[in-house]
DNA sequence: ATAAAAGGTGAAAGTGCTTTCATCAGTTGT
DNA sequence: ACAACTGATGAAAGCACTTTCACCTTTTAT
């Protein structure tokens, strides 16, 4: 091939056949007006250059295949990636494109939010676990694409909600059943503006919960920690550390529940026999390291997040659809 | 309405919004740099005239289409989420959006190998693990599609790969240095066909470095499992309760190195003790689990191939670049 | 032979958008 | 008080085509 570089222009094939562009474009798109004889030299021209008009395959595509957004937290946590596999499973069955728009910042998830509907040539868009203010809804709708939000409600917004609140109390009851009366409990820090906290959600059930019990939640028992398992395990140590040392704990996230166990290995804490620990969100991993947890199913809340969609799809005027997702508890053997 | 039919231009929203074309078009494409008050006013306008940029003249007159697509074997393996993460963190950053193909069969991966050129109106594609054919490859480089491969080598295609054999060699000689000799290696049980197989390869050079050192790798001491948690334990649990059982197992993945650990546990083993373990990929949860295992640098690599793509973006004729990445081992406490 | 119509082609003016570069008003540093 | 930035904006130059219009040959009709 003599020209390396770039997709050739209708100016290559203009050049080549030594014609102006002109001759070229009407070929493509109204071949009868050119001479028969120009016509063969040109289209000769464009097998040889390899020449595709853009547009035409561009504006094709774009109608031709549905195309779904994702706007996800940029998904370093485990919950989303369980979520986004529910997601990918049922788009791919119905033939749609996955487009993963990952945040890293308020200012993104705003820019996306305004822009999407606009630029994004999608048919539907989830939003997962991030907020979604009433400006912002209602751009979604008047531009009539379809949304539905993940974890974050919203009235005029198709919704898969988790009952975090409830999550915290089944957690507490759970333990309070188990005969434990120093209950700690270990969150992530608050999460950059542009997400949503679910975690304080959880907190508050599991306090409530203890105090319909009578049992007191000291402060020194409410830590919070950075989303990593070493800080994670850091804090764990101190709160096992305490002269008097909770018996259980209630981590507000698997993830987090894994730093717990290993503080307690490494002080030589056993679990559970000293310690339970209990998780919420039943990620893959709980299984391997056997950890007692509240499942919110995530997988499933992926795949209903889809199907709300879809329906929606096909009766645009429906109203939104609010799904309050059912959490189990998980019994295996840290608690 | 003053304005007859036609769909609005940008020109239409400037004027509207009392703003030249220019800052419209920020307000698409770089929000950031637009004063807030003055952006808000042009969301206004745009909504106000139902503003629908057209795809086509954007992708004229950006010369791209600000879209990259990323094949992968459905990722259900913690590892192809790592690649994903390491391809989205830069993609974001150069605002192209993120195309997810996910393959469940060989049948899917041909197709979309055969489509995507034509239809997806991609710029870039980025294959993960699987397999492409010289068909394929050249059907991709016709249609000028600038494409990655990942853990997989064509010549005629920019490659990342990963030295699987020199990997298991790393292993052995590891576990050779500590004083092991009685070295058993878990594997998966051969993926469907549509993926590759790189655990293969790990046990070959694994096989080798044995051979090397004269350490004899007993049949009994290559055992398979499908890639779930609760099966790779129970292979484990076998190979544990050999009358001779081995000092250390060499898992092809983190993901089995752990079901090997739950094994351990179970049967009262002590790691590393009596059992050394070492796993391969460095996913996040090795850390947590403490274990020593030979690090693939998985977003690492999703970078590169992005990093390798763009460049090969910017100048269409490069001959395809082939990157070996290097392994390390990390030693953890299980081995 | 000669005007009129037909056939074929190219120069140039759109098309709707992005992006570079210049401008200009405010800040900040000294 | 004055140079040196910074942030926000617009004018204008692309981008890859399509379309209009004017031009030049040929044919055909008279």
């Amino acid at each position: 091939m003599i020209n390396g570089n770039k997709r050739p222009t209708i100016y290559d094939v203009a050049r080549h056949a030594g014609v102006s562009i002109t001759t070229v474009s009407r070929v493509l798109n109204d071949p009868g007006r050119v001479n028969p004889e120009t016509r063969r030299k040109i289209l000769a021209s464009i097998d040889a250059l390899g020449f595709v008009p853009k547009a035409e395959a561009r504006a094709r595509a774009m109608q031709k295949n549905g195309r779904i957004g994702v706007v996800t937290p940029f998904f370093t946590a485990p919950s989303f990636v369980q979520r986004l596999r529910g997601i990918a499973t049922v788009l791919s069955s119905k033939n749609f494109e996955l487009v993963i728009y990952p945040v890293y910042s308020a200012d993104h998830l705003q820019r996306y939010l305004s822009t999407l509907p606009l630029t994004g040539n999608l048919d539907g868009l989830i939003v997962l676990s991030l907020p979604v203010n009433d400006e912002e809804a209602e751009r979604l709708i008047r531009h009539n694409l379809p949304t539905v939000l993940i974890e974050y409600p919203h009235p005029a917004l198709n919704c898969v909600e988790i009952d975090d609140v409830e999550g915290g109390r089944m957690a507490a009851n759970y333990l309070l059943s188990k005969g434990h009366r120093r209950i700690a409990f270990l969150g992530d820090t608050d999460l950059p503006e542009y997400a949503i906290h679910p975690v304080s959600l959880r907190l508050s059930g599991f306090r409530q919960a203890l105090k319909e019990a009578g049992i007191d939640l000291p402060e020194a028992f409410v830590r919070l920690a950075p989303y990593t398992q070493e800080q994670t395990r850091q804090v764990a140590k101190e709160l096992l550390e305490l002269p008097e040392p909770p018996t259980a704990i209630f981590a507000a996230t698997d993830f987090q529940a894994l730093g717990v166990l290993k503080a307690a290995r490494q002080l030589g804490v056993e679990v559970p026999g000293q310690l339970a620990v209990i998780g919420f969100d039943d990620l893959d991993m709980a299984e391997y390291a056997d950890l007692t947890t509240i499942s919110q199913h995530l997988d499933e809340s992926g795949k209903l997040a889809v199907e709300i969609l879809f329906a929606q799809l096909e009766s645009p005027s429906r109203l939104p659809r609010h799904v309050k997702l059912p959490l189990t508890l998980i019994e295996r053997k840290t608690a």
